[in-house]
DNA sequence: AACACTGTGTAATAATATAACATTAATATA
DNA sequence: TATATTAATGTTATATTATTACACAGTGTT
């Protein structure tokens, strides 16, 4: 077997939460994630929050931090949750991964006035979506 | 008089959370803001918050999404909060504008997959500062 | 005057997130 | 296998961040 990407086994919570917010077109806020999962024994929003902090950390889900909003990756490349890029419709509020190879490049070797470099970053663009735009 | 950027008059509550912000080294966040401007009358978090929500529409100020504080603005090119870059230190939390016009040209430009362009971005770098790298 | 618009003041409450503590499960390693 | 260690869980309480709702004041129209 070849040097391949480690996967990580996911607890029972992380799972359940994972599960959600990967079928879940759209971003989901914490406290929805909690009244979604109650009935499968999650009660208190410390027990979401400790497993949304895992996926983070993990970069199996990213924050979408204008919007306090969880959304799952998709973006095959990013097994750490390290660059991440995002388009938010204004209107709408569809969030979308963005996966350009330009982008990611520019912005990981992107240098301060103090030729600083920085390990991570997030980016959100807003504007209007194709659906919202052409309405 | 030339035809230069309208210096909108603020209101006085405006002026004093402007001005506390304009004078702090760091970000501040909002019940930070308003325990320092009680002394001042403003005495609600409500007050607070629509001071902010106009001084950031204004680009008078931005706010630092992931640290949920308010940073005034220090890049003159920047009269509307559409286009923002910002580094984080994340041990001393050190927040700093970038400006860069090579960074803010590439974002602007920057299209989608689907030759989607977006009106407005945000963008937070996250490493260690010039200091806190050399401890 | 009547209207629209923007800002203010106040109280109440909603939404987001963490602290503190006790316990249990999983992993590692002696 | 024992035991030490780390990671995850469960629970209660609380802290932090932000908004809703309503009454009113100032300013500039028409």
């Amino acid at each position: 077997m070849s040097k391949m990407h480690k996967e990580r086994t996911l607890t029972k919570n992380q799972q359940i939460i994972f599960d959600l917010i990967d079928k879940s077109p759209e971003p989901l806020k914490a406290y929805s994630i909690l009244f979604n999962v109650q009935k499968k024994g999650i009660n208190a929003p410390l027990q979401v929050y400790r497993a949304l902090d895992k996926l983070v950390e993990i970069g199996k889900i990213h924050k979408i931090e204008s919007r306090n909003a969880f959304i799952a990756c998709h973006n095959s490349s990013c097994q750490v949750a390290k660059a991440t890029a995002f388009s938010i419709c204004e209107i709408c509020e569809k969030v979308t991964e963005i996966s350009s190879a330009g982008l990611s490049k520019y912005l990981a070797n992107f240098k301060d006035k103090d030729g600083m470099k920085y390990s991570k970053y997030n980016l959100e663009f807003f504007g209007l979506c194709k659906k919202c735009n052409t309405r």
